[in-house]
DNA sequence: CGCGGGATTGACGGATCTCAATACTGGTGG
DNA sequence: CCACCAGTATTGAGATCCGTCAATCCCGCG
């Protein structure tokens, strides 16, 4: 099957046949990582950037008492720059990853101009992303905060063909969703009661299902942020 | 006096005089925002950026009821890219800056690959500090996170040279500490009295006092991002 | 079959918010 | 020059959201 990475890539900007077959060619520095383990390690700075090919995963930061602070979920298709030794790349169910050389792929990004729009793109969403959790976990309260991750999830999901038939394969736990959210494991817990009970939205074993995600959305006021269509220049 | 940005950048990369002559034309089309206005809206987007020449400023978004969440200070000689509709650029004192044309800027930091180096750089301190934030505002409790802030913006101002005589003067108001740490400005003040009593910090007036930077620093677990020494390179 | 992590729920405590009152400060207009 | 005023700083008392602790149940896995 056509890799996530391009499927995502293609939402952000038109890629002719060449563009896609470059970018493939990148990913020949492929690695499988086993489930709740880390892909990157704290401490370490790179110039790569990491791309998901399968499974999901998290970028984390730690503070005193190993307390774990998730700065952004990444799904098939999604990558992230290694340049920050304070942020660790754990694998969440397992995974498969290329690492992509930072001259590599900036030779890339000169070379086919359509692939360097998207991955501005993707990149500018993924900002945008972590702007919104910032004012999520400042000025939000704990429902807000879980419906907006959910909504977010989904969308992303639904944008790379994961949903079927009204459901989405989940591997977060909800000690994964508090780490991300800012709150502790047991109140994730009180809030997916809430969700579920008022019929917004269940997760049941390693499902996820969003029964009305416009009327979930607007409870919570999650706006997506990425400018996906497939681009017109 | 040599603009901040100049003097921020050659603490990334060597700049040549040339290099420097190139960034100084770009600022040719400044403007002048009173303070406690908006230099850029809410819901605008725009590939241009902003330049910081003088002045402080607070890039925000808003949530409903109007609560704010500053999501970054920019001091003289941060820039910040408007592509993002969902945050505004306040200007927190008389703001003097410059709005950059994308097209110029990418022309610039290909002509000039030193200035990319040195702007690369300083964007990924800024994001350094995005993930720093949400790390905060989900996992620190409020003594923590107005001591990292603290030290965040006396750390950044001595970059520029902005501490005389151990003393910065400092526009931002307990309102605004509290949009930025996710807090209520009543909780920043009692936090900024249990720093006064503990001697190790002060703000009276307009302009704060670190007593001792290194004990602070300490007790809240402030470790700094930027990579910036004069670089070798 | 036992074990460990996750899911679920209740009771209690605490960090932070809200409301409220007072003082201070810089800027504005008379 | 002074009175005024809005925004800010400061502090206290009570309310609330969320965390902590603890128990139970469930499930996948060795």
């Amino acid at each position: 099957m056509e890799p996530k990475i391009l499927q995502k890539l293609r939402r952000f900007a038109y890629l002719s046949r060449d563009d896609m077959n470059d970018v493939e060619q990148l990913l020949h520095h492929r690695r499988h990582i086993g489930a709740r383990t880390d892909a990157v390690a704290l401490g370490k700075i790179s110039r790569d950037t990491i791309i998901i090919l399968g499974g999901w995963a998290a970028r984390y930061g730690l503070v005193k008492d190993g307390r774990r602070q998730i700065t952004s979920f990444l799904l098939p298709g999604d990558h992230s720059r290694l340049d920050n030794p304070e942020q660790a790349i754990a694998a969440i169910n397992h995974l498969d990853v290329a690492f992509v050389r930072a001259d590599d792929l900036a030779a890339l990004e000169r070379d086919r101009p359509q692939v360097g729009v998207a991955l501005a793109r993707a990149r500018l969403a993924e900002e945008a992303r972590l702007c919104a959790l910032a004012t999520s976990l400042g000025r939000l309260d704990a429902e807000d905060r879980i419906g907006r991750t959910l909504c977010d999830l989904w969308h992303r999901a639904d944008a790379i063909g994961l949903i079927r038939d009204g459901s989405l394969h989940f591997p977060l736990t909800q000690p994964d969703l508090a780490d991300y959210t800012g709150l502790t494991a047991v109140h994730v817990n009180r809030m997916m009661r809430r969700l579920r009970v008022d019929g917004l939205a269940e997760l049941k074993g390693h499902s996820l299902v969003i029964h009305d995600y416009a009327e979930l959305a607007a409870r919570v006021e999650y706006r997506c942020t990425d400018t996906g269509d497939t681009a017109r220049s």
